[in-house]
DNA sequence: CTGAAAGCGCTTACAG
DNA sequence: CTGAAAGCGCTTACAG
């Protein structure tokens, strides 16, 4: 039934075999062309006898468009990362595009850029990994839209989806400031990041309102083995903090386990522990973590709606949408009520 | 700099600013092509100047080969095929190919295949759905190799790499039995998938052999809202079990919280909890749970290895590969010296 | 080592 | 509505 000679089927043997012109075989598969109905109809016979399907490359090569997305990732050990990457691929999928992954070491990821840009994306979209501004200048004068999730770079030409990070680390120091905690301590992300910059700002901030500083603070780089480390070095001194703030549901998790199972602290009656992401592992009843929601759905589809909108009008956003999150109370802190 | 007309530099304007044939461009960027060192210099500068980047589409045209491999996966809420993508997608790529990503449901994906199958990809990967055995043999004619990890189609040209999901069920079966439960219970995943079926398969036939037979049953679909259902269904009765294996870990960290945070049991006091696959999450202090190791690394080295293969020899190979776990004893279950 | 030419599989003005 | 022809950007015999 296939094609014997190459192992592939083309257009070509399609209108030989129903006996019409290669436009034919074409306008048949391209919706809105001018084609008689009872013509297509033979075409699709034929079609389907061959096993014929339009080669995407040649289509992209003559149109000088494509329906691929590149979509760049750091870290997908990360449950946040892995949510999102399934809505964001189920998103573009639903919208006709498809999806060519790269994973990357976090910071800049120009050399996996180099490589995605071999092919003709019609758009990019990165989270937990960013570009060089150079690049981001390069991708625009190419017509390449960029969309970045959870990341900046000031001044370059993309579109960034970030959380109200600032806003969300105000509302924890609020927070434990009411529930009168005195020795409030922060667990930082990768100092880098500004996720982890942007929510300990907010935070120390919303502390000095209360009249409080922050009482000690550790960098867990938002891995589970630093987050451990930094819970030992914050707790094992003389007076140890009442509430930690650390930067990311992920590490809280580790620094949970850490204080209960190494450290013998209760929580929240010996130390409220307070998160950021609202990943879904939050709620699960081992941990039930007072956190911050990150809208993953409203940052995907506005991720994705300013990508699809760029690619439609040919012209490369440039604008900064924050989304704001909201404060989630679960059973890891104590209320102000409580105090 | 870049071509303005376009947005898209060419071989063609290339090979004009370096003074050369279009030749001399696409050899330069040609492992292994004659070129004269000088020549090759030349071309190399120009390109950097004009931006140029070979474009693989046309590139895959005319060589026929594609570096692009299919990836199609249903699950990512499941840890365990979080890290897979990410070990696959980083391996592929190390080999220098490029992956595109396809989110179907789960059970058979021929919808998602005939889109991914528009572009000349060079193979297929399948995780936590499979293809029908129809379209296996479509592939196979046209040269495209599959894989599929953790899912089987009898008698299609395929290879497949399963976990040996049968003696893992079997040692949970006795390691459970030595431990002196008498009343051991069952928690299903999807019950149509091979995974369900041949762990519990494996953990009837171990319990026979010590005289024991399976006290209850229950069917949690893979999902966290059917394990909590099937948790209470199997412990709201007089004579709970004194000990359940769960399909898998994602389900057996929902039974968990059920039954310590809804139903007030001890785990391992009052039940003994046992799961399988071994993501990270069951070494988590709040879970730290008995299980079967799903050998990830193995069966995702496995895989690409196969799959490189079968693209490298053109020929879609045919075998099953199956890949032996061990039981982690952790702390979720009595041990047999604790009788 | 090098270039001119053919061709991969498609789409799209153009003329009918 | 239809077909012949040109061309997207590349590689690869072929001849020199």
């Amino acid at each position: 039934m296939a094609n014997r000679r190459s192992g592939r089927v083309n257009a070509r043997d399609v209108a030989r075999a129903a006996g019409v012109s290669q436009s034919a075989v074409s306008r048949t598969f391209t919706p809105g062309a001018s084609i008689a109905a009872e013509t297509r109809q033979r075409v699709i016979a034929a079609a389907r006898e061959l096993g014929y399907r339009p080669n995407a490359f040649a289509r992209s090569l003559i149109t000088r468009r494509s329906r691929m997305v590149g979509l760049v990732l750091a870290d997908l050990d990360n449950p946040f990362y892995a949510r999102m990457l399934e809505a964001v691929s189920r998103e573009l999928q639903a919208a006709g595009h498809h999806v060519m992954l790269f994973f990357t070491d976090r910071g800049e990821a120009d050399d996996a850029l180099q490589e995605i840009l071999q092919y003709p994306v019609a758009g990019l979209l990165m989270a937990s990994a960013t570009l060089s501004s150079a690049l981001a200048r390069e991708c625009a004068e190419a017509g390449i839209p960029v969309v970045l999730v959870n990341r900046d770079v000031p001044d370059a030409p993309t579109v960034s989806v970030t959380a109200d990070n600032e806003a969300g680390g105000a509302a924890v120091g609020d927070f434990l400031a009411r529930a009168g905690h005195q020795r409030v301590a922060f667990i930082a992300g990768d100092p880098e990041a500004s996720t982890s910059r942007d929510r300990e700002h907010g935070f120390r901030e919303a502390l000095a309102r209360h009249g409080l500083t922050c009482h000690a603070r550790a960098v867990g780089n938002y891995t589970r083995e630093g987050a451990r480390e930094a819970a030992r070095t914050l707790f094992r001194v003389n007076a140890p903090p009442d509430a930690v703030f650390v930067a990311n549901d992920y590490m809280a998790f580790a620094v949970m386990d850490t204080l209960r199972g190494e450290l013998g602290l209760r929580v929240p009656e010996d130390v409220s522990v307070v998160g950021y992401d609202d990943v879904t592992q939050a709620a699960w009843g081992a941990y039930n973590l007072t956190t911050v929601t990150q809208p993953t759905d409203t940052m995907v589809s506005t991720a994705v709606t300013a990508l699809l909108d760029s690619i439609r009008d040919g012209a490369p956003g440039r604008e900064r949408r924050v989304i704001a999150g909201e404060l989630v109370v679960r059973r890891s802190s104590r209320c102000p009520q409580n105090r």
